[in-house]
DNA sequence: TATTGAATATGTAATTAATACATAAAGCTT
DNA sequence: AAGCTTTATGTATTAATTACATATTCAATA
């Protein structure tokens, strides 16, 4: 069976088993190369990249579904995880494009809701601990940088927008890194993720300063060697004051 | 027909009219008595109390059915309006319960679908310029005090805690008021809001220092009359500041 | 092995914001 | 006129934020 055939009993599939007309999709951060990059994925037998996403099942809690999807796709479990966002205006789609997009065959859309109101979780994982896995209507993913995303599918661009003014907001009184960095990291590159997603440089004398204060990172005898520069200091999170200043919410970048 | 026959009716054309298994659920504050405030219905043929609330048309986008929704039961256009969270726990009510509380013959919300995915907004009005309309369901209204709310309807208790944590947090990074007091009011009103909303008493000399120094208040010559006490002096928001203000979000009430 | 270039580590002074705190003035009542 | 109640207001202290420049280390290479 053909993949436009097996489409058909996909949709089918989904139809029985989830609830109609209400979807999830994420927006899954990682950091590298000094930039905030979303884990995209380009739908099979198309040019077309779109979040990865997801339906709920009929008797799944939402936060479970996210989880569940979220996992499916980069294989961790344990990730910073938040519900953001509802997108519920009338029109979000139109089939026809859409199939034509994804060359699929004119009718192979019919069987979709007239609409979906979609709810938008955002997700911070470490790149190198992650293992992304194309889903069923999809066969290739990439990391892209949030601020050279080409056009995507449906209104995802605008997904990953409101996401990301969500995490600028979010930064300015919770920690962030925990979740997007590896365990030990050196401090400018602490200081670069909160850079990269405030979209402004930061004073390296003040920003130690206040990292170090907040009492939620301890600096390791350990140093990293490699470059033709003065070695950096390695520092790693401490989980639990980590969590309490998630809890509790006492920074300030503004 | 009395009531029982029309609710069939009344839910067969929410099936047919509306998207299923998706509701918007409203948190109205208001704020008069020193108090802050949330609008609830009372059921009819019963002593249960839930949140305003109603579906979504099946063209129309989830915001204009809030603000639909809300109009309806306030008969104002104007008002401060926000999507906060979307619940979608895959028990939220049990039919059988919900029949029982409301007095309903037993098989009356086999009809219903078998979860409901509601998603949560809240607004700020002004009391004194709100009529409040019960709908079909309901035939009572009451502001009811925000700490002294009696066990609700469906999840309804968790959606006030959760709309009431997120105006909190708004409250630390934007302005509140202006949709909650009359165009006149006095600094310590002002203050007895924001020290309500808070839930802690604040030191009346920094915060109307703080207040005026945002600038999106200006003080009239006026007074009011009426206390064996000396005139407190009436303010007024500066509405283009105020919305500046909302967007930027500069305030720190920590 | 001495030199150079690149990135890191660090401290202090100045400014701004937040907090703590008490008294005089005005309006109504009696 | 006295008394009660609520409002209006300023200053000193502390804490937080900002601005700003130089010495250090490592690797490459001359």
């Amino acid at each position: 069976m053909d993949y436009k055939k097996q489409l058909v009993e996909f949709f089918k599939d989904v139809d029985e088993r989830c609830i109609l007309g209400l979807s999830i999709d994420c927006v899954i951060f990682g950091f590298y190369d000094n930039q905030l990059k979303v884990l995209l994925l380009r739908w099979k037998e198309s040019d077309e990249w779109g979040l990865p996403g997801g339906f709920i099942y009929k008797k799944e809690s939402v936060d479970v579904a996210a989880q569940r999807i979220l996992e499916e796709r980069t294989g961790i479990k344990e990730l910073f995880l938040q519900q953001f966002h509802t997108f519920g205006k009338d029109v979000r789609y139109n089939r026809v494009e859409i199939s034509r997009k994804l060359n699929w065959p004119d009718n192979s859309t019919r069987l979709w809701p007239d609409r979906t109101v979609s709810i938008g979780y955002f997700a911070l994982v470490d790149v190198s601990k992650v293992t992304p896995t194309a889903d069923f209507l999809t066969d290739e993913y990439q990391w892209l940088d949030v601020e050279k995303l080409p056009p995507l599918l449906f209104d995802h661009n605008h997904i990953i927008e409101v996401a990301l003014k969500t995490l600028r907001v979010q930064l300015s009184w919770q920690p962030v890194g925990y979740n997007l960095l590896p365990e030990k990291f050196t401090m400018p590159e602490l200081q670069r993720l909160y850079e990269t997603i405030l979209n402004r440089s930061l004073d390296p004398r003040n920003f130690s300063k206040k990292m170090r204060a907040l009492g939620i990172i301890e600096r390791l005898e350990e140093q990293r060697k490699g470059g033709a520069f003065k070695s950096p200091y390695l520092f790693r999170f401490d989980k639990e004051k980590y969590k309490k200043a998630l809890k509790e919410g006492h920074l300030a970048f503004s």
